[in-house]
DNA sequence: GTTAGCACTCTTAAGGGGAAAGTGCCAGGC
DNA sequence: GCCTGGCACTTTCCCCTTAAGAGTGCTAAC
């Protein structure tokens, strides 16, 4: 699809078109674009522009006399190509450090905190994800006794991040050799990543003393649950309450069918881990995030770094969103969460 | 409020209206009363005892000539002395026991599992409060270093229950005075329910060696965040996309409002810990919710035990919801979770 | 005390103009 | 040759009216 070799005009029309779409939520039509953009040229000359969008895919009709509304292609090629980044006002930026930098001590209370900003200031749905531990390296494990029969497992990652996660042995353990256990485990185990632990657990506990091999066992067994990298409680909401206002989920299915898919957060995450997890932010538009019930959203994500580990933050919103704005707004909050969590 | 003055028909009529409004959410006439319900009188006999109920404020017109509607202070009577309760069906059961009884070991986990059942089978929200730990008796506090200011505090209480919190100190601690911190804390605590700590946990560590002061200091200064009992995340809700589709929240800023409210788990579960707390099944009718934004709703819980400590669990629904059958079914649930939890 | 009958009220759905918005195309102008 | 004004055409949207339907409340009779 050779878009280069769009005009000028064409260009202009379609940002113009697109901005108006953004603002209003209705359907644009060539006189509003003539007037409000003052690109000089007459209604009659946009609406033949528009034509050539459309027969490129970019624009559609709802009907056949109603104004034009941008398609998920033509939002791509705007975000790609076209639109320029948008700075933060000051008070928004404020708003932002304000309740980022409040001093919790844990890392869930933070991200829990950031959906809700960033769902604040974007009046859009704000979704932060915890740092997938794979690249985190593990600085001790701890086996702690809470119950004839349950352990807790304490996994403490370098930069201050902990998982916990509760075992349940088949027979009653003793503390002794749990301790016993445990020593070995962090001898074996510690100053890995939990990625390479995941890979190599199998032969590195291969040789153990045969007096703990029950519980290196239980450990090899729970090895799944211990270093699974995508908990579904490991990802927070926040704002759903803007999403209901929105226009474009007047149609009640439309939203119930949302609804369901945010409640799947285990889906959720992973749908959205696979995204961010690369460079910089990132843009899924409509029916790029291939899945039905959201054909009608767009993602906007970005990576954050918690030392060696990385998360994602997002906001998710109806495909007329204000992309511009949101993406400094993205990337400024998750320039500023890595701060947090890297100090 | 004399409802015992009721008469025998007064009654049947308005337990037939409820039944059933709840089945059709549509204004129930006299007409649909007197044929469905065969109580051998015709429509104007009762037409003039609706008229009597509406005097007493048990049922509403919505305008002049549509059917009537129960009111809050209606269904109030119905569900204390006039519903019977309904047993679930064996394939009702069936499904929330084999959802129920599956082998998680943490407590997290199956309070999520059952918040989803309960919604699932009730075809409304379903949601659980984890245990209050006041009336849980501490078996033994960790404190495990996991960066060089940050404790994670374990409190393992009996039963297998354990609550974990982070906790930063102003500077870097050694092992050792944690490991020792950690003897003199379970020393003077273990034994002991975290209510009682809560409260006389000043006294009790009053004497102790300077050496550590400094930690327990910390330690002290942490009380409220390490005994806070509703913790946000310790709830769980489900089935959230059934309440959307129900016909009072058609109305879209009620149905905004609702979600808002949800979302703020903190207050939710602060309102529901109150009433639940106390024995057996209680009900919560529309404005007795006290929470404007939930003067629609009604709510259906049970404590549930986990050993010697409680919890709740519920249905949060549209007042016009089958009270006789979600009172079983809150009921078998929280029989079944009690079991699990406490074997 | 109960019931049938009936006038009255209010809501809802359906239909029918007419305005408004916007397109598509054509013919004329720079 | 590209742009523009003009104009016919389409579709939606809103408002109005009308008619049907549902249900009440009252009265008079059983």
């Amino acid at each position: 699809m050779a878009f280069e070799s769009l005009s000028e005009r064409e260009r202009l029309v379609l940002k113009s078109l697109i901005n108006h779409y953004v603002a209003t939520a209705e359907p644009v039509g060539s006189r509003a674009v003539a007037q409000k953009y003052r690109l000089g040229i007459s209604p009659a000359t946009v609406r033949n522009t528009m034509q050539d969008l459309e027969e490129m895919g970019l624009i559609t009709h709802p009907h056949t006399s109603a104004g034009r509304v941008p398609t998920d292609k033509g939002y791509r090629l705007y975000v790609d190509s076209m639109m320029g980044q948008e700075a933060l006002t000051a008070s928004e930026e404020d708003q932002i450090r304000r309740e980022i930098c409040a001093d919790y001590a844990a890392v869930e209370d933070i991200l829990e905190q950031t959906a809700l900003v960033l769902a604040t200031v974007s009046k859009q749905l704000g979704l932060t994800i915890a740092p997938r531990f794979d690249s985190g390296i593990l600085t001790s494990i701890n086996l702690i006794p809470v119950a004839e029969k349950k352990i807790l497992v304490v996994l403490a990652v370098k930069h201050g991040l902990v998982r916990t996660v509760l075992l349940e042995a088949e027979s009653s353990v003793d503390v002794k050799s749990l301790e016993k256990t445990a020593d070995v485990l962090n001898e074996k185990l510690s100053g890995l990543t939990l990625g390479e632990i995941k890979e190599s657990i199998d032969l590195r506990l291969k040789e153990t003393s045969p007096a703990d091999a029950r519980l290196i066992k239980l450990f090899l067994d729970s090895t799944d649950s211990l270093l699974d990298l995508t908990e579904p409680d490991q990802m927070h909401l926040g704002g759903t309450t803007n999403i209901v206002d929105q226009p474009e989920f007047k149609d009640r299915e439309k939203l119930r069918s949302l609804i369901e898919v945010l409640e799947e957060k285990k889906l959720l995450a992973e749908l959205i881990s696979a995204k961010g997890i690369k460079e910089g932010i990132s843009i899924t538009i409509g029916k790029e995030l291939e899945r039905g019930e959201m054909e009608s959203c767009s993602l906007v994500t970005s990576p954050y770094e918690a030392g060696k580990v990385r998360g994602t933050i997002g906001i998710i919103g109806p495909t007329r969103m204000r992309y511009s704005k949101l993406v400094s707004m993205v990337q400024y909050t998750a320039k500023l969460l890595s701060d947090v969590l890297s100090r």
